[in-house]
DNA sequence: GAGATATGAATGAACG
DNA sequence: CGTTCATTCATATCTC
C-alpha cells in the first residue's frame, strides 16, 4: 500500500499520526513512466491482458504497481494521444476570428453528451448582457415577514412540494405552476441565487418550476 | 525540481508578452472571470465540446484563452465546488450528532454515490445546516437604494477592485477588509448566493475577501 | 521573501 | 472508447 508518491520537499507535517491514511492513487516513478512510455512509442499502445502482466512485473522493479493501473495507464495515454490530434484538427479548421491570438496551448477536452441548459443561442455579449442588463432598471429589496420555519427535517416530503429557500428562509413551493401575484403581490420578482429573474407570463405565472433546494430571492420590481 | 518524467507537450505560449521564461499558466482577466461565473451560476456547470467553444470566443475579447483553460475552469469550479460541501456537511454532521469523539467514521471514499451535480438529496442537509446555524432567528431583506450602475462596460478595471453583485446589482468592492457597518449600517448581513452567511469580526469587518463575480445578497439581521 | 491560500493544469481512476 | 470525477502538482496572488 504504502507506495509512496514523490518524495515532497516540502515541509506539510503528517504522515504520523494517520491511520489509514491509504494513498489512493498510484504515482508512477519516472523508471516507470520511461518504461511504459518507451513501450507505447514502440507501437505496443494496447496491450493484451498477458502482455499487460508481463509489463507490470516489468515495472514492479522500481515500485509497487497492479495489473489494474498498467491497463488504466495505457487506455489513459491512448484516449489522451487521440484527443491531441482532434484538438489540432478542430482548432486548424476553426480559424475564423479576427482576434490575432488564437492561443495555441493546445488541450482541451470533452464533448459532452448531455447538457443541461444551453446558454442560449444568442450573441456573444448576451451573457454579460444577461448579468448587468437584468438589472438596468431598479429592483427593491421586498421586504420579507415570513417567519423562519426551519426546525422540521428536510425529509423526503412526499407531498407534492419542493423545498426551497427564499430570501434566506426555508419554503415548501407547490410543485404546480406558481401565481407570483396572488402569491407575493404585484411587483414580486423572484430571482434565482445567480442573480438571474425568474421568467413570468403576462399574468404573473411562473413560467419554470423552482428547484429543489436552489436559493431564491424575492426583490420588488420598480419597473412594474 | 523533479519534473522529469511526464513529457509536457504543452506550449504554454500565451499571449502576454513574457519576456522569457516560465509563463506557463493561464491568468483569466477579471471580465472573464465574470463571464464564466455567470454562465456556471445560471446552471452551465459543465458546457458540452461546441458550448465551450462559444464561451471560449467569448472569452477572447477581453484576451487570449483557449478551449482548453476554458474546458479546465468548468472542471476545477465544479470540482471545487463540490468539494466545498462536502467539508461543509462533514463539519457540521461533526457537530450535530456525534458524541465528543468518533474516530470510527472512517472513509466512504469507495462508493460515491452522487453522479450529477449540485444540490442533491446529501447537499439538502448542509443547506439547511448552513442555513440553520444562521437563520434560526430572523432576518428581514435590506432596503437597497442604490442606484443601477451597469451601464459602464466592464472595462480593464486594471484598479484594485472586485466586481461583484450585490442583490443583483453590479458592484466594485474593494479588494481590502471590508467594514460592513461603515457601508452599510449596523445590521447589515451579505449573505453569499448560496445562502451561506459571510463572516465578520467584533467590529463588523468581513473576514473574507469577497470573490470575483459571485452574488451576494444584503440582509438585514433582525438579531442584532 | 517566506508561508498560506487560490486556482490553472495534469493525470490516475473510474463510469456508461 | 469517450467522458467525468478525484487527487495531485505547480504557480499566481495575497498576507504578514
Amino acid at each position: 500500500m504504502s507506495m509512496e508518491g514523490r518524495s515532497n520537499g516540502s515541509s506539510p507535517g503528517d504522515a504520523a499520526a494517520a491511520p489509514a491514511a491509504v494513498r489512493s492513487r498510484w504515482t508512477p516513478k519516472p523508471e516507470q513512466i520511461l518504461i511504459l512510455e518507451s513501450i507505447f512509442n514502440s507501437g505496443t499502445v494496447n496491450p493484451p491482458k498477458d502482455e499487460t502482466v508481463r509489463i507490470r512485473k516489468l515495472l514492479e522493479k522500481f515500485g509497487a504497481v497492479s495489473d489494474a493501473n498498467v491497463f488504466y495507464w495505457f487506455q489513459n495515454r491512448r484516449s489522451r494521444s487521440r484527443r491531441r490530434q482532434r484538438e489540432l484538427q478542430a482548432a486548424s479548421a476553426l480559424a475564423s476570428s479576427s482576434p490575432p491570438y488564437s492561443s495555441s496551448t493546445a488541450r482541451s477536452t470533452s464533448a459532452s453528451p448531455s447538457s443541461s441548459w444551453p446558454v442560449a443561442d444568442e450573441d456573444l455579449l448576451s451573457i454579460s448582457h444577461r448579468m448587468g442588463g437584468f438589472m438596468e432598471g431598479n429592483y427593491s429589496i421586498f421586504n420579507c415577514t415570513k417567519q423562519p420555519d426551519q426546525y422540521s427535517p428536510i425529509n423526503e416530503s412526499i407531498d407534492n412540494t419542493i423545498t426551497v429557500f427564499i430570501n434566506g428562509m426555508r419554503w415548501e413551493a407547490p410543485r404546480g405552476p406558481l401565481d407570483m401575484r396572488a402569491m407575493f403581490g404585484q411587483s414580486a420578482v423572484l430571482v434565482h441565487s445567480s442573480g438571474q429573474p425568474l421568467p413570468v407570463d403576462e399574468h404573473g405565472i411562473l413560467l419554470q418550476s423552482l428547484q429543489m433546494g436552489e436559493s431564491y430571492f424575492l426583490v420588488r420590481s420598480l419597473l412594474l
